[in-house]
Parts: structure tokens; C-alpha cells; sequence
DNA sequence: CATTGTTTAGCCACGT
DNA sequence: ACGTGGCTAAACAATG
């Protein structure tokens, strides 16, 4: 499996990164244009499969489970804006340019946005508005559409939903409880999600049981999406990533050459153009999923926190939920979670988490609970952490840590080096740094 | 009949 | 200009 460290990679991605984003050198700023599709659901990493609990008590009398469906991320000067969509996006069409990361409020609110505009902080940076700080609660207010797509609305109520599977009619009912627009919507919304778990791949339908009354199948999140996307099936349009490494043309490649090429056990094209599309923010169902389901993030804490600790100079509060007590995603009876459990992750992800150490790229197993290295790493960062009270939750374990050990031999950097990783991280990093860091 | 699921088409925005 | 992704609308079939 091909290690990628190469510095030429770096430097050749800061060359040409500086070509199109030449502000960055010259602010030296610690952001990295993002190019935040909503495909990307940049979301995903402040949502919390934790906090969306729907039947976790959250005083809401309706029992809706908004109220702690995202995390808490209160920005100091401003943070990523992971769940916000790209201006002009389709989505968020008559949404608030300074959307922000999706926060709860009280509670008893749903969904909402507080701005967190800060020009070039975090990897899923959108372009930055200059609009007033505002809040959308997207759960009372009915006249704004959340600026998600509908993917990752169904995604959401999927999560939410605690279950392997899910019914159309619990999406819808997730949805329309949570975001009051849709609750007021005309009803063609409905159209438009069963569309899109017909249509996208990331979503599989279940066939109900001859034995299981009710109508309609049911839908998960397809656990091979994943494999799909490393074979390029899913293929994201944007994939810059291409001219950031030396496998321009690959995705041109016929299906046998492309599995000749992963025939080695990893697609270094996948993995170089996937890195690079998360270098730029690209991220995508693909990756999230792969890594939720896969263990890398048993949680979406841990996806916040990669997101909480890019966000440099911002003041975070992250759970550890996911550190703590990985595998919620996959614990027992997932039907997605155990045979992804050591399923190689033929990529990595950008993760300033524990797992955000594991800087080799190619096939990378991140372990679901961070080495004791890391885990320092980690207290030496709590200063900056305000934990929500919701890591305290979840007491399972899942993985032995006979696996953890096994998987953290693909992480190559020294406790010194973390360190010294995320002190850039956290200081002065140039986006070409955090690149050649993940090279 | 209502719901669910699939498919097609068109439009728009964005990136290359 | 072109390709891609997302959204909307619509038609149609299958199912309970």
C-alpha cells in the first residue's frame, strides 16, 4: 500500500494551491477554501448521531429530538461552517448567507444556525459573508429552508432514527419535526426525498421482511457506497484532486484497469484525489459514511472535533463521546457497523482527532479509540475543549483493543510529531502545511 | 385510494 | 462550453 508523504506532493499542491488561492499566502491564514457542496454534508461533521437522539430526553414537549440534534459550537470569532451550504447552492435558496454551524439554542429548539462567520477559519469554509451575526432556528421557523440537502436530510433523520433502517415515513416525520419549513412545505419535498433515495447511491432500500406488516421498504445508508466511491463510481464532480497529484486522467480509466490499479489493495488514486478533495473541503457522503461506518468515526463527535480543532483559534466544544465510546454508528446489531469494523478505509480522512494523526496516507485503519498517545494529545488540547455534557453518554466499547493496536501501526508520526502537527494546527499553519502534514 | 418507489426531464448553479 | 450535482416536477407502476 502506497505511503504518500511525499514533500513533493506537498509542495506541488501548495504551488498550485497558492495559483488559485493566492490570498492564502499572503494571509497566512489558517483556512482552506472550501468549496462546501452540500453533497459534501460538511454537516456531518458537527452532526451528532449522539445528540440527535431522537428518544433522548431534551425537554422538548413535542418530543422532537432537535433539540439536541447538533452540537453545540459556539465560535470564538468564528468557526467552520461545516453544515453550511455553498452560496447560491439550490438548497439554500432563500437561506441566510451567514449560515453558520448548525447549533441548538435552549432547551426546546430545534435546528439552527449561529453565525460563525470568520473569514478563512476551518476546512469547510464557505465564502465568507459579511452578513450580521443571526440565528435560524430551523425547527420554529417555518419560512426558511435549511440549507440541507435533501441527502443529508435523509441521512439526518436516518441518524437520528437510531435504527439501522428507517422507513420513508420516518424520514418524513424526522424531517418535518425538526424543521418547521417542511412541516409547511408544499408536500412535493416528499417527492423530492423519495427521489433522492431512489436516485442516490448513498441509499440503499431494505426490502421489507414477508413477515414485517407496514408498506414500503426500508432505507439505509448503503454500506458499500464507500467502495463504490474509492472505485470511482460515485465519482464527485469536483475532482480537483486530480490536478493536485500525478494521476491526472485516472477516473478515465475503464472498470478493469481501475480495479487493476486497486488490485494492490488501495486506489492511490482514490486516496490521493479523495485526500485532496477533503484538503479542499470536498468532502462527501463517501467519505463521511466510510468513516462513520467504518469505525474511523464511530460517532459524528469525532467528525466534529476534526472540525473543532481545524478550526483554528476558535473556541470549541467538543465531544469525546466518540473517543470515549466509538461504535455507536456500529455497535452491536448495526448491520452496517460490524463488517465495516476493520474494513480497511482506503483513504483517510483530514481528522484532527486522534485519528487526525494518522498522516500516512494510502490505506489507513484509524483505530475507534484513540492510541494513549493520542490521547494525550488530546488532553493537551482540552484546554481549548469545552466538552458537552452529552460525553458522558454511551458506555459501550466496541472495538478490542487488540484491533485498535493492530490498526494504529498504519499511524507514523510520533507523539512529537502529532505535537508538533497540531501546534501548527492550532498556531499559524498554512493550508499547504496541513496538506503535506495529511501527505 | 394512499403510499411508496422508479424514472425522466428540465432547470439552475458551480467547477473545470 | 461542458460536466456535474442538486432540486423540482411529473408520470407511472407497485403495493398495502
Amino acid at each position: 500500500m502506497p505511503v504518500l508523504t511525499s514533500p513533493d506532493i506537498a509542495n506541488k499542491f501548495q504551488e498550485k494551491w497558492l495559483a488559485v488561492f493566492p490570498e492564502d499566502q499572503a494571509t497566512g491564514s489558517d483556512s482552506v477554501p472550501m468549496d462546501d457542496s452540500l453533497t459534501s454534508l460538511h454537516w456531518l461533521q458537527n452532526f451528532s448521531i449522539i445528540n440527535a437522539d431522537p428518544e433522548r430526553p431534551n425537554g422538548s414537549g413535542t418530543g422532537c429530538p432537535s433539540s439536541d440534534l447538533f452540537l453545540k459550537r459556539l465560535p470564538r470569532g468564528g468557526t467552520d461552517s461545516p453544515s453550511s451550504p455553498p452560496a447560491g447552492d439550490t438548497a439554500s435558496t432563500g437561506m441566510p448567507l451567514y449560515l453558520g454551524s448548525p447549533v441548538t439554542s435552549g432547551s426546546d429548539s430545534g435546528p439552527r444556525f449561529i453565525d460563525c462567520v470568520h473569514p478563512g477559519h476551518g476546512y469547510s469554509q464557505i465564502p465568507i459573508q459579511a452578513s450580521p451575526p443571526a440565528e435560524v432556528d430551523y425547527k420554529t421557523n417555518p419560512k426558511v429552508k435549511p440549507p440541507y440537502s435533501y441527502a443529508s436530510l435523509i441521512c439526518m433523520a436516518m441518524q437520528a432514527s437510531k435504527q439501522p433502517k428507517v422507513t420513508l415515513s420516518t424520514i418524513y416525520n424526522w424531517i418535518t419535526e425538526n424543521f418547521c419549513y417542511y412541516r409547511h412545505a408544499e408536500p412535493s419535498w416528499q417527492n423530492s426525498i423519495r427521489h433522492n433515495l431512489s436516485l442516490n447511491k448513498c441509499f440503499k432500500k431494505v426490502p421489507r421482511q414477508k413477515d414485517e406488516p407496514g408498506k414500503g421498504g426500508f432505507w439505509q445508508i448503503d454500506p458499500q457506497y464507500a467502495d463504490m466511491f474509492v472505485n470511482g463510481i460515485f465519482k464527485r464532480r469536483r475532482m480537483s484532486a486530480n490536478s493536485y497529484n500525478n494521476n491526472t486522467g485516472k477516473e478515465a480509466l475503464t472498470s478493469e484497469e481501475r480495479q487493476a490499479d486497486e488490485g494492490d489493495g488501495v486506489s492511490s488514486f482514490s486516496d490521493d484525489a479523495h485526500k485532496a478533495d477533503i484538503l479542499r473541503g470536498d468532502f462527501d457522503l463517501a467519505s463521511v459514511f466510510d468513516d462513520v461506518l467504518g469505525g474511523n468515526c464511530s460517532t459524528f463527535e469525532d467528525l466534529d472535533i476534526n472540525t473543532a480543532l481545524s478550526a483554528l483559534g476558535c473556541e470549541m466544544e467538543v465531544s469525546l463521546q466518540g473517543r470515549q465510546h466509538p461504535g455507536r454508528w456500529c455497535n452491536g446489531g448495526d448491520i452496517l457497523g460490524n463488517q465495516y469494523l476493520n474494513h480497511h478505509q482506503p483513504y483517510g480522512y483530514l481528522d484532527m482527532s486522534g485519528a487526525s494523526l494518522d498522516c500516512s496516507i494510502g490505506e489507513i485503519h484509524v483505530p475507534q479509540q484513540l492510541h494513549p498517545d493520542q490521547d494525550q494529545l488530546m488532553h493537551h488540547h482540552q484546554h481549548l475543549q469545552q466538552f458537552d455534557e452529552t460525553s458522558t453518554l454511551f458506555p459501550e466499547e466496541v472495538v478490542p483493543w487488540e484491533n485498535i493496536k493492530e490498526e494504529e501501526q498504519a499511524i507514523p508520526l510520533t507523539l512529537d510529531q502529532g505535537f508538533g502537527l497540531c501546534e501548527g494546527f492550532f498556531s499559524e499553519m498554512q493550508p499547504w502545511e496541513r496538506v503535506e502534514a495529511y501527505l
